[in-house]
RNA sequence: GCUGCUGUAGCUCAGUGGUAGAGCGCACCCUUGGUAAGGGUGAGGUCGGGAGUUCAAUCCUCCCCAGCAGCACCA
């Protein structure tokens, strides 16, 4: 049999028999290395010990050092010591799929009783026992017909599905933990004794339909969390602890900024607070689009449902919104309207008021504007996800040719604000066409390569989101994380040539005949809502100081000061900052931590000391120190600081 | 919408088949205190809503509503 070149990470070549696998290799270097080896990486590729090389390559030996690859092993056959703990402790539960997510892992069974927390606990026992058993992994390639018939025998219909979907008709691969068996694509570790039986957690159990649709069977879905080590865990755990503590919906309440209570399901009770957070980020965002050519518009809320069939809303959504009808007497016929679920035929219509001009385009048209939306109750997440909100919506009325001049223009509007609001960092998606659109094939076509190279062009980089976009065009998604993690997609831009067609807008170009515009729909914030949750949660409560509701509490430490307090807070809002005074009958110590819970960045304390010497007591959110210093220059210095950073 | 869990005072939560309790908050009084909780007194709840079982339901059963986690959805 030939031989084949291995070639080492320290440059060594070395010739084996062909068909050897990493373990060989592993073994031919040292014992130890051998023992310590989890997987192996073959031309960079992860490699399974006991998978052959067949070809030349560059092999590299994987240990639990190795982190990346070792984490997604331990992860990966902790799935499978799960799904093999479960059927042990329940024969019958039926097995589907467990791969490695963030984190860790999930698995979905098809059982008729749902898992308790008991049973998890029961679950985790059992993982450890087989660990603790140390029995060896091993793979074979299976013909599929084989594959099939032994999962019927082994009344796993949901493993028979998958088998006959992997595309081709090659073999499968198939694993076993000791007797426990898989389908898997590997690799895997060499036995569940290298699995650390300490640093690993079952996290919850939740439903999932089989193979995401919704017309399916609902599995149960466990989770589960992974790490290399204990200490790696424990880690995570407190993470997630602290990362509570930031939920925006807790602090919306500690921050007396909003509620939301059960006769409005989905919408938002603002407290004069959150709403000073709101009006004030609106006030920003309309100078920025001012500075950069949006023109505002404003348009109605109850809006006939013919628009809606018109611009084909109607048609996809009209289980998600809200239905306004009006029974008028007289009138011939019933009248039934919707709730602006969205702004974009409204835009249209002003648009298509009197003719347009070449020269009128590109047209930015902006709206603050209120939407409503019914949807689904468990889709709805605090103040993430409602049901009415409003949006920073603009549609750019342009010509093709334009399109990717205004795509650079928004992504660079849109980083500017980001960036002041404290977002340096955030994610690019790019969705292409979805399986259920409007438009041909020639016009996605074109959309979808418009704002992918436009994109490129601005020098932004993104991850495909393949089948996501709108039904009417491409979209790229600017996406923001909360304190847990979980994406929100909050920013966007899509381009859009069938809502123009549908609802007949035109402009007469150079030429002087009628042309279509193509529309650019796009959003920085998303919703004010959404993205004052993210805000919150971002910051942990603690707002940039010019975003801050409360700015500044002026406190008294002895009611001889009050008058002083009071004139202080007086100067304060005539220099533009957000001023209060406290001066109840309560000790200073009382008043800061009080505040200090309410995260107002910055308290002023007052005493007979601060009087006499027309100074005050300067107090930082989050210090401990304070300093005192002179009225004037303290009030000249928090003006500045509640400049917001455009106007600076 | 689906699966599971939860719903008791403004908040956080205890509790019981015989019409409810704590801490914080709130009100009033005392206290004028120098940077994260001074003391006292008091008010406050049809135990998410409806129906059923029962002599009696906040507690058991069913239906509905809302919230939480995940899934699906997100124009």
């Amino acid at each position: 049999m030939a031989d084949i070149s291995l070639t080492l990470p320290d440059g060594n070549v070395r010739s084996f028999p062909k068909g050897v696998t990493p373990a060989d290799v592993a073994a031919g270097i040292a014992t130890s290395l051998h023992k310590k080896a989890v997987s192996a990486q073959v031309n960079g590729q992860h490699w399974d010990l006991q998978w052959p090389i067949e070809d030349d390559a560059e092999i590299a030996i994987n240990t639990m050092k190795d982190e990346a690859p070792a984490l997604e092993l331990i992860r990966h056959d902790l799935a499978h010591v799960m799904a093999r703990a479960v059927q042990e402790i329940w024969p019958d539960v039926k097995v589907t799929i467990g791969p490695v997510i963030e984190n860790g892992w999930y698995y979905d069974f098809d059982r008729d009783a749902p898992f308790t927390p008991e049973d998890l606990g029961a679950i985790e026992q059992k993982m450890k026992e087989i660990i603790n058993r140390r029995d060896p992994v091993t793979t074979e390639l299976w013909e599929r017909e084989r594959a099939i018939k032994y999962y019927k025998a082994n009344n796993e219909p949901y493993k028979v599905e998958l088998v006959e979907a992997i595309p081709g008709d090659g073999p499968v691969r198939m694993y076993w933990h000791g007797h426990w068996q898989d389908l898997c694509r590997g690799p895997h570790l060499q036995h569940t004794g290298q699995l650390p039986a300490d640093a690993f957690k079952l996290m919850s159990v939740a439903g999932a339909y089989w193979r995401g649709d919704s017309d399916r069977q609902m599995l149960q879905r466990i989770y589960g969390v992974a790490f290399a080590n204990r200490e790696k865990l424990k880690e995570y755990l407190t993470f997630l602890e602290e990362a509570e503590k930031r939920d925006h919906r807790k602090l919306g309440r500690e921050m007396d900024l909003f509620h939301m209570q059960e006769e409005a399901p989905g919408q938002i009770f603002w407290h004069p607070n959150g709403w000073t957070i709101f009006t004030t980020l609106q006030d920003y965002m309309r100078r920025q689009q001012q500075k950069d050519g949006y023109v505002e518009v404003n348009t109605p809320q109850v809006v006939d449902r013919k628009l809606w069939e018109a611009s084909g809303h109607w048609d996809k959504y009209q289980d998600h919104m809200f239905i306004v009808e009006v029974d008028e007497e007289h009138a011939r016929e019933k009248s039934i309207n919707a709730l602006k679920p969205m702004n974009c035929p409204c835009h249209v219509q002003i648009f298509n008021q009197g003719l347009k001009s070449y020269r009128d385009l590109p047209l930015r048209m902006a709206e603050f504007g209120s939407c409503n939306r019914y949807e689904p109750s468990g889709a709805l997440h605090g103040i993430m996800r409602v049901r009415g909100f409003t949006q920073d919506d603009a549609h750019i009325f342009c010509r093709e040719d334009q399109i990717e001049a205004e795509t650079k223009k928004f992504i660079n509007f849109l980083s500017e604000v980001y960036r002041h609001l404290g977002f340096e960092k955030f994610a690019v998606k790019f969705s292409d066409r979805p399986e259920k659109r409007a438009g041909s094939d020639d016009v996605w076509d074109k959309s979808e390569i418009a704002l992918k190279s436009a994109t490129e062009a601005a020098g932004s980089s993104f991850t495909l989101n393949p089948g996501e976009g709108a039904f009417y065009g491409p979209k790229l998604e600017f996406v923001l994380t909360d304190a847990i993690g979980r994406d929100w997609q909050c920013g966007t831009l899509q381009v859009d040539f069938v809502l123009p067609e549908r609802l007949d807008a035109t402009y007469i170009g150079e030429d002087g005949a009628k042309h279509r515009p193509v529309m650019l729909h796009r959003a920085a914030l998303g919703s004010f809502e959404r993205f004052i949750g993210i805000l919150i949660e971002e910051h942990a409560g603690r707002m940039p100081f010019w975003l801050a509701p409360r700015q500044v509490v002026v406190a008294s430490i002895v009611s001889e000061a009050d008058d002083y307090v009071h004139e202080v807070v007086q100067k304060l809002r005539a220099a533009g900052v957000r001023a209060e005074a406290d001066i109840r009958n309560e000790k200073i110590n009382y008043k800061v931590r009080e505040h200090s819970v309410g995260k107002v960045p910055v308290i002023l304390a007052c005493g007979m000391r601060e009087v006499e010497e027309s100074t005050v007591s300067v107090r930082r959110l989050g210090e401990k120190r304070t300093s005192v210093e002179a009225l004037d220059d303290v009030i000249g210095a928090l003006a500045r600081e509640a400049t917001p950073p455009d106007l600076l």
